[in-house]
RNA sequence: CGGGGUAUAGCGCAGUCCGGUUAGCGCACCUGCUUUGGGAGCAGGGGGUCGUAAGUUCGAAUCUUACUACCCCGACCA
């Protein structure tokens, strides 16, 4: 069995580190904070952007590419975002290396250095408005509708695979509006893509709303987000679509002569996800025999794995499992026959359990014999026998039951983990012994948030987007409140 | 940046206090035979400048000093 994470209890980090290295994702690199994301989690990985790429793609937008580096100057431009990054940025001073004149290896040339450092991009507003400036002159231009696949740095002082990495591969959205209606229509368009998103395709279940002045993007008006319970009880950020309102068409001076003739400031959006949401997915959904994956996003769908004693039994076994991987491809499903000989059946068992393969098929020589497969689901861990013709039937209902299963079992977790608190001690009880999401009465004030977060070390994830008002008083300070907001402890 | 740890084979560790054979164990790896319906068994084998540098000593993984890297807990953050 897989000790390791029988240490779940102990020690979720240690669980879930253990679980995404096991399982075959990821790795720490010889870089501080970088990880090394490997074939099998970067199928994962590559799933989550073709989906998420035909999604935007249907919106309206579409890819391009700005580059990796940002004079420093640029971020100067807007205060807040300045505020917001300075503190993390990797930055590049000089071009070249030289010899050591003592022969003991090479340091950095003093002689190249450069007249302005280089900011290693940690998001790319900067950049990219200040390429819009020469795109952008009428209404005619707009709305400019842009998404970048990239890499960012982060210089995080603490860092976790796939959460919270120094460097992390991420979409980012750079849209460009006429108007403010509709600059915001598309800040709300994004979001609820990323949570139909989130929500169908990962099967994980997520809260929408508006963030608080403290937890929002530097240099936003709103910043709207989507919040994932894990199954530690903290909350994990899935996914953010900002309305910029016009303060960087304002910074690098993009304006527009609109219909009239009157020359105006654009309005802007920005909006990403980020390898991330491979944490979310992990901690969503894993258990103690490991990864358990969505199907849609499965790299391999469905796993057929031969027992057999000698090659013509394996002949035959064979024939039959390459018919059935044929049959099931041609309804669109992702299927691997793993006929090594150099692993037991039950080596192999164990390890796609470990990888979160949805379905495995077994076929041997009982079943050739009787005309059945035993067919075995990952997510509730069920097995049963069934007739070799009924094959293909099967698992494409079981495929679309395995993906709202995993979904509905997370919603049951959150919904269990979700509690209306209205006392400032039970306020801190339940933070601090169950953990999950609170709705509590918030005064709206930011010293309160603050003092919430100090004591209790709990931030608002969300201010609820469609929820109903609610007269009520203050978890804290007792002063009037008219909706209940979201509490969590977060990664 | 503060507090606490760790550094010995690919991974996980023992040995360090109290210096003394050829530095050991588990997993993994390689070979052979037997196995194959839930992580196989037996036998054999390969792999180490004990983080780096200097010092003490007849002798250093072990003692001293300096340095470096990494991990955990905070503050920061998608």
């Amino acid at each position: 069995m897989a000790d390791f994470l029988t240490k779940m209890e102990d020690n979720y980090a240690q669980w879930y580190n253990d679980l995404v290295i096991k399982a075959d994702l990821a790795e720490n690199s010889a870089v501080r904070g970088c990880m090394v994301i490997k074939p099998y989690g970067y199928g994962i990985w590559e799933k989550i952007q073709s989906e998420l790429d035909k999604l935007f793609k249907d919106t309206g937008h579409v890819n391009a590419y700005f580059p990796l580096f940002i004079p420093k100057s640029f971020f100067a431009r807007e205060a807040d975002h300045v505020e917001g990054f300075a503190k993390e940025c990797a930055v590049v001073t000089h071009y070249r290396l030289r010899n050591r004149p003592d022969g003991r290896g090479i340091e950095v040339d003093p002689d190249a250095k450069l007249e302005e450092e280089l900011i290693i991009r940690p998001t790319s507003e900067t950049i990219i408005w200040n390429t819009y400036r020469n795109w952008i002159q009428s209404y005619r231009d707009l709305p400019l509708l842009i998404n970048q696949w990239a890499n960012v740095v982060r210089w995080e002082m603490r860092t976790r695979l796939f959460l919270r990495t120094a460097e992390f591969l991420w979409q980012e959205g750079h849209t460009a509006h006429a108007s403010k209606e509709e600059a915001i229509e598309e800040t709300k368009t994004i979001i609820n893509l990323y949570t139909h998103f989130v929500q169908d395709y990962m099967g994980i279940p997520v809260l929408k709303g508006t963030k608080s002045e403290s937890e929002k993007f530097a240099g936003a008006i709103d910043t709207y987000a989507i919040e994932a319970l894990m199954q530690d009880g903290k909350s994990l950020q899935a996914g953010t679509s900002h309305f910029l309102g016009q303060n960087f068409a304002k910074a690098f001076d993009v304006q527009f002569t609109d219909k009239s003739g009157k020359l105006e400031y654009v309005w802007s959006t920005s909006w990403g996800v980020s390898t991330r949401l491979m944490g979310a997915l992990v901690m969503s959904h894993g258990d103690n025999h490991g990864l358990v994956l969505p199907p849609k996003l499965a790299p391999i769908q469905v796993v057929i794995v031969p027992i057999y004693k000698g090659n013509s039994q394996l002949d035959a076994i064979s024939s039959t499992a390459l018919k059935i991987k044929t049959d099931l491809e041609k309804h669109g499903l992702r299927v691997k026959y793993d006929d090594r000989d150099t692993h037991k059946p039950g080596f192999k068992f164990a390890e796609y359990e470990l990888k979160g393969v949805p379905i495995r098929l077994a076929i041997g020589p009982r079943d050739i014999e009787n005309q059945t497969v035993e067919v075995a689901r990952r997510d509730t861990m069920d097995k049963k026998t069934i007739n070799i013709n009924n094959t293909v039937e099967h698992l494409i209902s079981l495929i679309t039951d395995i993906q709202k299963n995993i979904f509905n079992k997370a919603l049951k977790f959150r919904e269990q983990n979700t509690y209306e608190v209205d006392s400032w001690d039970e306020f801190k009880e339940s933070i601090e012994n169950r953990g999950g999401f609170i709705l509590a009465h918030w005064d709206g004030t930011a010293e309160t948030e603050e003092k919430i977060k100090n004591e209790t070390r709990a931030s608002i994830r969300i201010i609820p987007l469609d929820s109903q008002a609610q007269k009520g008083k203050c978890v804290y300070s007792g002063k009037a409140s008219q909706k209940r907001v979201v509490f969590a402890r977060a990664y």
